[in-house]
DNA sequence: TTGTCTATCTCGTTT
DNA sequence: AAACGAGGTAGACAA
């Protein structure tokens, strides 16, 4: 990995084109070849970059370049795409190279896995006398997230997110849709649960005859404990 | 700016939790606090993050810590939500400060918005006859990015995108649908233009009735350009 | 490899 | 401030 802080302009051309003024930036050259370019503030997103698989060219400024007191330019090619970042280096205020080595990586734990199987094992919050069917119900155009069954033995099926948007509904329709043509599924109720439903989809769930269900991921998980701890 | 190489390793905790075992990273430090952790591959993103607002706090390792070698620890807390980055750093290879002030910013050149105004502009792309109503034309549900009149008077509904899948053809969907309870405005056809159609999206787009319409960017700049030069 | 879905998304714009 | 949409989305996982 190098490290390079200077005064520095880029321009990217790919899916689209941008330029970056000049200013002083850091420049995190990684062992792939991959480029960031960052400031000194935003979050995680560098200005500009380049990802891997790419390579870097450095050639000398042309006379014009060097009137305006570039020393460098570097020229980061994509190796499949049609996607390249010229960097215009000049005042280089510091400039590193450092072996880090391959790194064992990020470790996460779950979250809408965990509320998929939670809301399963807990599926009377659906409304009461709800039995589960299965999880990840298969169908031609995917699995339904789960398949219940209610009080009167109609089909119930749940579309799970995190966050609800109208895309969660319009995925929810297409399974309902979908099921009714079974005729030894329907009826079937479309019940859309989220730990958010944004306004907008809320709207259009009811309006499509939906349930929207407000999931409570840490009471949930509150009864998930107490179930452990049961048994 | 401060940049760090570092034997490290970090917990996050926040929306979900996560580890990082130990191994040698590039640690950031910005202006604004914020601090990214960096392997040396996989570009853009970094393996571990707090982004702002947020303070760091540097304290020693307890006895347990500096058994295991650890020299400082750090925690980075976030000022709003309970997010928080706790960092034990081993040996430092490199630390080192960088003042780079603030940045202008990219610039950027236009994708759809800028799609959306030659389309409009050269509105008999869509088919001879064809003259526009307006774009960005307001609806319940949103605007319309462009209302056009066919050569035999009745309306078209375009949505535009850069790149053309289900969901456009879905939104297109809702405002078409939408459109037609106007009686002023009905019928309403519908086109999904784009600059590249995904085959799944064209054909559901074909099935809903719309006509599909791959926009040539670089020949409509042209076009464009050349309209430009003539005035 | 390709498609699909998620994200500690980020980032803008609008309401 | 909240919500909505787009992204050079990137990244992960299934088909």
């Amino acid at each position: 990995m190098r490290l390079v802080v200077a005064e520095c302009q880029a321009h990217y051309s790919g899916r689209l084109a941008a330029h970056l003024p000049r200013a002083r930036r850091l420049i995190v050259v990684k062992a792939d070849g991959s480029v960031l370019l960052h400031s000194d503030g935003g979050s995680y997103k560098p200005l500009n970059w380049m990802s891997p698989p790419c390579s870097m060219a450095v050639r000398e400024p042309d006379d014009l370049q060097k009137e305006r007191g570039v020393t460098e330019v570097w020229r980061v090619q994509h190796s499949k795409a049609d996607d390249r970042l010229d960097i215009e280096i000049f005042d280089v205020h510091h400039d590193s190279a450092h072996e880090l080595g391959v790194d064992p990586g990020l470790v996460k734990d779950g979250v809408e896995a965990h509320l998929q199987r939670m809301l399963a094992e807990q599926i009377d919050l659906v409304g009461p006398g709800h039995t589960l069917i299965r999880r990840e119900y298969p169908t031609a155009i995917g699995p339904v997230d789960i398949l219940a069954r209610d009080a009167h033995g109609a089909t119930v099926a749940i579309e799970i997110k995190r966050r609800g948007d109208i895309d969660g509904v319009e995925q929810l329709t297409r399974y309902v849709e979908l099921l009714n043509r079974d005729p030894l599924l329907t009826p079937v109720r479309g019940v859309f649960a989220a730990q958010e439903i944004k306004p907008q989809a809320r709207v259009l769930a009811i309006d499509r005859g939906f349930t929207c269900l407000t999931l409570n991921y840490e009471e949930m998980k509150g009864y998930d404990d107490v179930d452990s701890r049961l048994f």
